[in-house]
DNA sequence: CCAAAAAGGTTGCGAACGCAACCAATATTC
DNA sequence: GAATATTGGTTGCGTTCGCAACCTTTTTGG
C-alpha cells in the first residue's frame, strides 16, 4: 500500500493540506489562507518595506502581492505611504492593529509549522528544508 | 542571504514553481497545469477505476475530481461507463487516444521529475520523499 | 420493508493565483 | 532634452481548487 509519490505529487497534495489547515486558524482575524499572512509578516518584521521588495521575497507574482496588501489594507493590520524617493512605489507600514497582532501571529504561524512538523526531529526538519531549497534551485 | 523559510513557505513557492512549469508541458496536449496529468495517469494505468477511487488515491476534493475527468473526457483520453454494480457510480477507461498518448506522457512526467530534482542526489530524493510523507502524516 | 442515513457525483460559489495589458513615473539613450 | 525603454503598481481575465448544497442510488436500523 505504501504509495510511491514522487516529489511533484507530495508538493501538491501538502500545499492544498497546508492551505486548508492555515485559513481554519487564520479565518477569525480576518486573514485568507493565501499568502496574505506571509505578507503581512514581512511587513510587521520590516516596517516600511516596499511593495515590490515583497513580491521579490516571497516569490509570488506582483498582481498577487497587488491584492493581499489592498486585503491587508482593507482589514486594517497595514497601511500604504507613497514613496517620496520614486513616486511609483508604495511604502508598507503596520497599523496600531497590525502591531497588536504580531505577537499572536508569530504564535499561530510557529504553532501551525509545530503541527506539520510534529513527526520530524529537530535533524529531519532542517535537512528536509535544504532539501526542499535544492529543489526550489532548480 | 540565505533565507531562513520554514517548510510552508517551501511548499508554497515549489506548488507554485511547480504548477507553472507543468502547465507550459502540457498545455500543448490539452492537458491544464493542475492535477489533470495526475488523474490520466491513473486512469491510464489502472483502467476500469472508479471515480470516488481516484479521490481518495490523488487526495483532492470529489468535486475536483469530477471537473478534471470531465476535462479529460471532453478531450478524449477517457470514457466513463456506468457502474452495473452500483448505479451511482462511474468506472473509467482509457480511449485509443488515451493509450496512445500513455508513453508520452510517462515520458514527459519523467522528464519533469528529472529536471525538478536534478540537484539531487538518488539519496536525496528518496530522504526528501521519505521525510515529505512524514509531514503528510501529520 | 420502510424510513433515515450514507455514499457517488454534479453544480454554484468564492478564494487564490498567474498572465497580459495597461498607466504613470523613472531611467536610459542618442 | 526629447524619445524610448524600463519599472512599480493595478485591473481584467482565465484556471484551479475546496466547500456546501443538492440529486440519485445504495445501505442501514427499527
Amino acid at each position: 500500500m505504501s504509495e510511491q509519490h514522487p516529489i511533484g505529487r507530495w508538493i501538491s497534495i501538502l500545499y492544498r493540506q497546508n492551505q486548508k489547515q492555515l485559513s481554519q486558524v487564520l479565518k477569525p482575524y480576518g486573514l485568507g489562507g493565501g499568502g496574505q499572512h506571509a505578507f503581512l509578516k514581512n511587513v510587521l518584521l520590516h516596517p516600511g518595506i516596499r511593495q515590490d521588495q515583497l513580491t521579490l521575497d516571497l516569490k509570488f507574482d506582483k498582481a498577487t502581492t497587488a491584492r493581499a496588501v489592498q486585503h491587508l489594507e482593507q482589514e486594517g493590520y497595514i497601511e500604504r505611504v507613497a514613496d517620496e524617493q520614486d513616486r511609483r512605489a508604495y511604502l508598507l507600514y503596520p497599523t496600531q492593529k497590525g502591531l497588536d497582532f504580531l505577537p499572536t501571529l508569530l504564535r499561530l504561524m510557529e504553532e501551525h509549522n509545530a503541527a506539520i512538523t510534529r513527526n520530524l526531529s529537530m535533524e529531519e526538519e532542517a535537512l528536509l528544508a535544504g532539501l526542499l531549497k535544492k529543489v526550489y534551485e532548480s
